[in-house]
DNA sequence: CCTTGAGCTCAAGTGCACTTGAGGTCGCAG
DNA sequence: CTGCGACCTCAAGTGCACTTGAGCTCAAGG
């Protein structure tokens, strides 16, 4: 009977790691939903302690609020999601990851070569154009989010 | 004889990819440093070029404006600093780099066992406490530079 | 000399993901 | 029923890395 208990954004907050003010935050931007006690204050189902925790780990993945947003819209809202909903969530961040992965290793591993050459002074550097656009005047750089790093 | 031009913000710009009012930033930031003409525009040598290089890719890499001017720190202000100079900075990236891709493999490794199973909801997962601090009321995230992501 | 594109400064704005603060309310233990 | 800690809203602030805009000056070709 643990099981249908609702949960005060304070133990939420607690389980989950995430500030309270973030998990307001989260419910304004659309990233999770509660009830509310007649008194107004915020009541979420034990599904939210997921939700949130699917939230954290995509943002280590390297997704804005914006894309995980997205994700969270394609999971069934009438049901309570299945492993197999987050399960499908969570594969699709592996091109991604994979991504990220080649990255970083291709700069770890031109290092070497590349800044010991003078390469790293022309446009065509792999290390400096890995978007495969030099000189492209792009607009400001994106972030990865790296919590704890 | 080209190599001791002088290279205006508009030149560098084009040849680094940065636009000017970064270049500028950068230099309010003291990242870089420029000469000025007697009508007070910035004239900068060549090796800022590569400076510029350097900020970008360990942007790339995951540092802060703030450590990367403490790396540039160390170079030798007196000298053009050589290939071995910028050599040894880009080095010290390894182990960073290292921890990074070891993340990153965690968490792809970790996605299908982890998301699947219920233990995402669990303080103990691995994947939401990779710097073992379970529940800790950590400041907001940091954030991983990746250009043309 | 004149024009014009490139450059200058300084203040303010942007985007993301939150946090902080002020001022007030709720809900449960005692 | 009272106290007080947890909760509420709304506006503003934070940090990073820049960009944008206004208003003005410089420098080089014709």
């Amino acid at each position: 009977m643990t099981s249908d208990a609702k949960l005060t954004i304070g133990t939420l907050s607690q389980r989950s790691g995430v500030a309270p003010s973030a998990l307001r935050f989260y419910e304004d931007e659309g990233l999770i939903h509660s009830t509310r006690t007649a008194g107004g204050q915020r009541r979420y189902g034990r599904d939210t302690l997921r939700r949130v925790a699917f939230i954290r780990v995509a943002q280590r993945v390297g997704l804005t609020l914006e894309e995980i947003r997205e994700a969270l819209a394609s999971l069934p809202e009438r049901r309570t999601p299945t492993e197999k909903d987050w399960g499908r969530l969570a594969r699709s961040w592996r091109p991604r990851l994979d991504a990220q992965i080649a990255l970083l290793e291709s700069l770890r591993d031109g290092l070497d070569q590349c800044i010991g050459c003078g390469c790293l002074s022309l446009k065509s550097c792999a290390l400096l154009n890995p978007g495969d656009r030099a000189g492209a005047q792009g607009p400001g750089p994106r972030y990865l989010p790296l919590r704890n790093g």
